[in-house]
DNA sequence: GCAGTTAGTGTCATGTCCACCTTAAGGAGC
DNA sequence: GCTCCTTAAGGTGGACATGACACTAACTGC
């Protein structure tokens, strides 16, 4: 039979699935990107697979998701959350091991700040290639969260800066869900959920009436913490 | 230092949350169960733990909580699903654990045949003792993921047998929420919700207007396998 | 001043949720 | 038989959220 057997050896690891913004290549609007990592042994040799690595003994499970961000793009993410673990007897050929998955978000500012390495490269989140393990299928479990989630929470704002319009906080909805928003009917929802407040300030020059600026609430910038 | 950062060694346990539905000691209405194995051995020996194991190599997470699950109360979960993965540094001492969390929902005809074994014993899930390690957080997330989902997905059709009545299924919402609901809204979301459907029989000698028998839809009774 | 563009408000129809009322269908007791 | 009691099942109306859309406000560029 194969090693892992004789062995009964379980490894266990942490990846992440990093999502940013960025304009899409061809139509320019704004879509969901993430990084890949290429692999530079086997298994899977040359493949795309998440960020990610073994758990030390010392480091808690997000610790690890964060530094394996770190170590791919140099980012900070704004928000992290756990995903889920996959643990699949098959899903690495030889060697078992079970990874636990993170989930996190990019703001902006940050990913302009993002390292390039050769073996590090962005791709449209619905467009990633054939990826190591079952990682495509982490990807897809991903975004459904994603999609799923803001909906009823406002993880939005871990996509906007720290001042932002309605409008920016309407782009990452647009983006996130692939379909437009009504901007009046956006507007109470996100007043009436009571996540942000007015800034009192206005953005000026831009060409048409200046939209109000608006922060988190206190509330929800200790949540991102 | 301690002996963690020498072996540098992360092991892997799961565990599972089994609840089930039984009459309150005190006040006799249904409520949430749950079993607990005493620990008879360091750390926290004589403590009351969670019902769980390492994870064996050729073993996948769901079938190892199926396996702990059977080994203590020789019960089979009619719903099982992955809760959470707890890997805090400190959360076991001297040594590194990452329990990979499971919860279970079992049937009262199934319940029934649970097998008493003197270091196994069955508790209110809402006055639980003080447990081993971060037990009692990981119990308080699974009641309230159970409590959530309750409300938006159709899993307490898990609770009940195959033929039933709305009012049966109406009490375990209760039972798991913990307050009375609308008979007849109850009624009204559940038929709309589709994801049960009438026999064409009622329930009889009841002493009053007897009930219709319902079962779950084809479709929901493909999920639970 | 006028056109164009986006910000922000108002309105109305629809659907859902919830509290409560009414009727239906049985058994128990007389 | 009849009445009473209990629960099943359906109906009604108000409060509230949602979505489509019209309308006004504020700025730039010409």
């Amino acid at each position: 039979m194969s090693s892992s057997v004789v062995t009964e050896q379980v490894s266990l690891a942490v990846s992440t699935v990093v999502f940013a913004l960025r304009p899409h290549p061809r139509t320019g609007d704004t879509t969901l990107w993430l990084p890949l990592v290429r692999r530079i042994r086997e298994p899977y040799e040359g493949r795309w697979a998440l960020p990610g690595g073994p758990l030390k003994a010392h480091q808690d499970l997000a610790a690890s998701a964060r530094e394996t961000l770190a170590d791919t793009t140099g980012l900070e993410p704004a928000h992290l959350e756990q995903l889920y673990s996959f643990g699949a007897v098959d899903r690495s050929p030889a060697d078992r091991v079970v990874s636990i998955v993170y989930w996190a978000l990019v703001r902006p500012d940050e990913d302009a700040r993002t390292t390039e390495t050769p073996n590090v490269e962005w791709f449209v989140a619905d467009e990633v290639p054939q990826l190591a393990f079952d990682h495509n299928e982490i990807v897809r479990h991903a975004l459904g969260r994603l999609r799923a989630k803001i909906t009823y929470s406002p993880i939005a704002l871990a996509f906007v800066p720290e001042e932002f319009t309605l409008a920016e906080l309407r782009g990452v909805h647009e983006a996130v869900l692939g379909r437009c928003l009504d901007p009046a009917n956006f507007r109470r929802q996100v007043l009436a959920g009571g996540t942000v407040e007015p800034t009192g300030t206005h953005l000026t020059g831009t060409s048409h009436r200046p939209p109000a600026l608006y922060r988190a609430t206190p509330r929800e910038q200790e949540k991102s913490r």
